[in-house]
RNA sequence: GCGGUCGUGGCGAAGUGGUUAACGCACCGGAUUGUGGCUCCGGCAUUCGUGGGUUCGAUUCCCACCGGUCGCCCCA
């Protein structure tokens, strides 16, 4: 073996990008209901838009970022993540002053992790995510959410379940973060090595650590849902209402802590029930971040958006054995029988694909029999034929590869007739 | 970063310390001098992950490394 792609990256190759390529087509047209606006940013962009943007304290920014410098000297790092990047150029262009707010954006875009790969997870990894800048109305929340939630129900998964909790807004969650440290405090010795930082730097993430989540002052930890002040409380009721509204379901799990700074208010994760689908169950997660905007710079601006992994996704419908529709028949294969009938089929096939219907023919001078084989292989819908006795009538033969029914066709009429044919649909 | 497991032809998959490394699929050719999906026949040379070591001899034994895969941490 000589050279393979690099540790968890993973090539597409044909077989498979007919499905992203369905699915990505599903999901811009939903974003197009929803009046959404794509937006395309760099692969990479200043280190310093995720240490602000994601939080220092994050282990994406800690330990997981592919960061290099430049020749210029400049420290730059290929992006871990779409919300610090979207809301960079947000502030970048000014998008506050557009007419109309908010504004609904969404994207594709590979991100890139430094981790040990696994089932689901890759070094490089795609996304399809939203951001909604400038509204902080708890009906964008919920249509963010139900914007999600689509994706999954019109692809066809049902093994779906919506975790939503809500993290206050800054009074809440400073109360809360005192509550909290004053809480573990006192045990501190016995969590693990990670929480006993966390409970300094971040202590609202010791409550998601899986490790000391059987330690008795876990179940007795201050829940955030009891410290969030009036204004925090009425904001998550309203969610719920919205999304009660739109008939979506959904589960509050007070644990239920983001592992980027950003966040605040809602925070949500929709993960996978199905079988098979591995340990990590997690396929899309986001929240509110009304700090954000402010951070890197611009106006106090009020955003959320969420970041959906489109292996994961294309994992579950596998897992829930969804069937994605694929189209893979040749409308015509040209078969042609020595040098002159070669030409002309270089001819007809040029011509063909010109008023825009699909053809293919040999390239490797194979016998007739080879031809017919690889138009079979190909699913072909209809072969012509095109041979010396055909060039010296100057007619192609057409067989349609389904019935086996063959007829003759005048070379000068085959374009407008083979339009006629695969309007038909005769050839299945 | 830590742990389990695996690494043989395009793919799937046997196998042994020692002359020709099974088989299946796929592919190519022929039987059928211009017609596919069936059948039969034939072809199809790969550093047996890489580098060391043990041995008269290693694809088979040992070590290291690399890679895949699954899990832990954490997330998409």
């Amino acid at each position: 073996m000589s050279l393979s792609a690099p540790r968890g990256t993973a090539d597409i190759l044909p077989k498979d990008a007919k499905k992203w390529q369905y699915v990505e087509q599903q999901i811009k047209s939903i974003c197009d209901n929803y009046n959404y606006q794509e937006i395309r940013t760099p692969l990479f962009e200043h280190t310093e838009v995720f240490q602000r943007g994601v939080g220092d304290s994050t282990d994406i920014v800690q330990k997981e970022m592919y960061t290099f410098e430049d020749r210029g000297g400049r420290s730059l790092t290929l992006r871990p993540e779409g919300t610090a990047a979207v809301s960079r150029a947000f502030v970048e262009h000014k998008l506050f002053g557009e007419p109309n707010q908010p504004v609904k954006l969404y994207y594709f875009a590979q991100m890139f992790r430094y981790e040990r790969p696994q089932k689901g997870r890759m070094r490089q990894l795609n996304q399809f995510g939203v951001e909604v800048l400038g509204s902080a109305s708890p009906s964008v929340d919920a249509e963010v959410i139900d914007l999600a939630m689509t994706v999954y129900r019109k692809l066809g998964l049902s093994s779906i379940k919506l975790v939503i909790n809500s993290l206050g807004d800054k009074e809440s969650r400073t109360n809360h973060r005192n509550a909290l440290v004053e809480h573990f405090s006192p045990h501190k010795h016995e969590l693990c090595a990670d929480c006993q930082t966390r409970l300094s730097q971040n202590p609202l993430r010791v409550l998601d650590c899986k490790k000391d989540r059987d330690h008795p002052a876990m179940k007795t930890a201050p829940s955030i849902l009891d410290y969030l002040n009036e204004e925090s409380k009425e904001y998550f009721e309203q969610v719920k209402t919205n999304l009660t509204a739109m008939g979506i379901q959904y589960v509050v799990d007070p644990n239920l802590v983001r592992g980027l700074d950003y966040y605040n208010h809602t925070a949500f994760e929709i993960m996978s029930d199905a079988e098979g689908f591995g340990a990590i169950t997690t396929l899309a997660g986001g929240g509110r971040y009304n700090g954000l905007i402010e951070e890197l710079g611009g106006p106090n601006t009020p955003g959320i958006g969420f970041g959906m992994g489109l292996e994961r996704l294309l994992m579950a419908l596998e897992a829930e054995k969804v069937e994605i529709p694929l189209d893979d028949a040749l409308d015509c294969y040209v078969v042609a029988v020595g040098n002159k009938a070669e030409l002309e089929a270089v001819k007809v096939v040029h011509q063909l694909r010109n008023e825009g219907i699909q053809a293919d023919k040999d390239y490797q001078n194979r016998k007739m029999k080879g031809q017919f084989k690889a138009a079979d292989r190909l699913q072909a819908k209809y072969v012509l034929i095109l041979g010396e006795s055909e060039l010296e009538r100057q007619v192609i033969n057409v067989k349609s590869m389904g019935t086996g029914e063959q007829t003759e066709v005048s070379l000068g009429n085959i374009v407008e007739a083979m339009k006629g044919y695969l309007q038909g649909g005769k050839g299945e």
